[in-house]
DNA sequence: ATCTATTTTTGACATAAGTCAAGGTAATGC
DNA sequence: GCATTACCTTGACTTATGTCAAAAATAGAT
């Protein structure tokens, strides 16, 4: 139970709050577990509420007719996710699903809309998150429109070196289906990619592991390159 | 003036504000005159506040190094923009430019934020429009990912006779080539495309008229269509 | 440890959409 | 009304990325 206050505590969109009001959000929230690979909510759905991660990882995705799926975003501890038709209408966007076993807590909508009018703090904080997904979408939309894999991938892969702060190393968290699928591409072509990579000392792939090589090579690519 | 208390008290954004709360917001709020074709905001640009288009139309987008350019949202009078760094961060995420001659009003940032903090209403609606735009995103990134460019042309055409509601017409309220950058694509290939889609005897296009032909031939074909 | 299932890689091929270039049409200003 | 500019269309060609199929590697379960 210690735990579960700690992430609330951490989460930004709990940012600033007091120690009252945490238990407040507590009291409403709903604990929902979930085995890896499960279904949370499907975008045809109703919506009563959001969610937020307490342990595990989520991703948020589309899938089109023919099958392909192309993720949105992957929330992990301390993120909520779901919180769009809280606050515009009735159905979910889009699809979500674990790919871990996780468990998440489950806001209700009414109870949550409540408390964010007493709190205007809670307010500036939910659209503080809300203008930062705005943000990463418009990433988003620039890279599938405007770059090619290639620069896609360099740009994930020195973002995520920043993110785990390891040095040259980084270690993909997601496995590479899910990660073509992030990138807006599939399997083979990515896996294609992270070869060509390879083969002009780019990286140094070994399994998930992934050793940056030359740095400088990357960022260029992820800004205009073409990789031969 | 009368004008322009007419647009604010329209905006979504200020939905059941009172009389006075709409003075207080004409206030603090900076009128900005542009011609047509003139940059509002760079995304390099520093952010003291957001705008609202009072009169005229305002293009979000993005440029490739290779000068490739991907529109993100089209606003005309009533909608507000910009207002993502208001909340998240200094920068603003993409360029903002005129498309038409344009009348704006600039709200500055610590203002704006202090009002939002007395008035709940306020911010609850301030975070159903950046919901309404993420779930806008999310169908960008479904396009852009899943689709071809047929099907996104079919399916902004089906859009555009819904929000013009005058039957099976659709006059076109941007440029080919501005169609094409919003639908993430070149005026060559929309131009080919638009050509196929009028041999097939979907719809028949006249400059900026277009006659919609067959609605479900369009509708199936936005889905998972493909075009001979 | 061994077997099974999933994930990843590689090859041969198809194709949607981009590039470059030129001509045509429409719109705008003087 | 004419000229200059911007917009749109068409053609020939290139290329990035998807499809299909099969093998190889890795991970999970018993």
């Amino acid at each position: 139970m210690k735990k579960i206050l700690d992430i609330i505590s951490q989460a930004p969109l709990f940012n600033g709050l007091s120690q009252e009001q945490l238990s407040q959000i507590r009291q409403i929230a709903i604990d929902k577990f979930y085995d890896k690979g499960k279904t949370v909510f499907l975008e045809s759905d109703d919506c009563n509420g959001f969610y937020i991660v307490v342990a595990g990882k989520v991703k948020i995705y589309k899938v089109s007719l023919e099958g392909k799926e192309q993720i949105l975003h992957i929330y992990g501890p301390g993120n909520p996710f779901g919180e769009v038709p809280v606050f515009s209408g009735r159905k979910f966007p889009a699809n979500a699903e674990t790919i871990l076993k996780s468990h998440l807590l489950f806001i209700p909508r009414q109870a949550f809309v409540d408390l964010i009018s007493e709190h205007p703090s809670l307010a500036l904080n939910m659209l503080a998150i809300l203008s930062m997904r705005l943000r990463q979408f418009t990433v988003q939309v620039e890279n599938l429109s405007l770059k090619e894999v290639p620069a896609r991938l360099a740009s994930y892969l020195t973002y995520l070196t920043d993110e785990q702060a390891t040095g040259d190393f980084v270690s993909l968290t997601i496995s590479k289906g899910q990660l073509a699928s992030l990138l807006g591409t599939i399997p083979e072509t990515l896996s294609r990619i992270l070869a060509k990579m390879n083969k002009q000392n780019l990286i140094q792939v070994e399994g998930r592991n992934i050793k940056l090589l030359n740095r400088n090579g990357l960022e260029e690519l992820a800004q205009h390159g073409k990789l031969q």
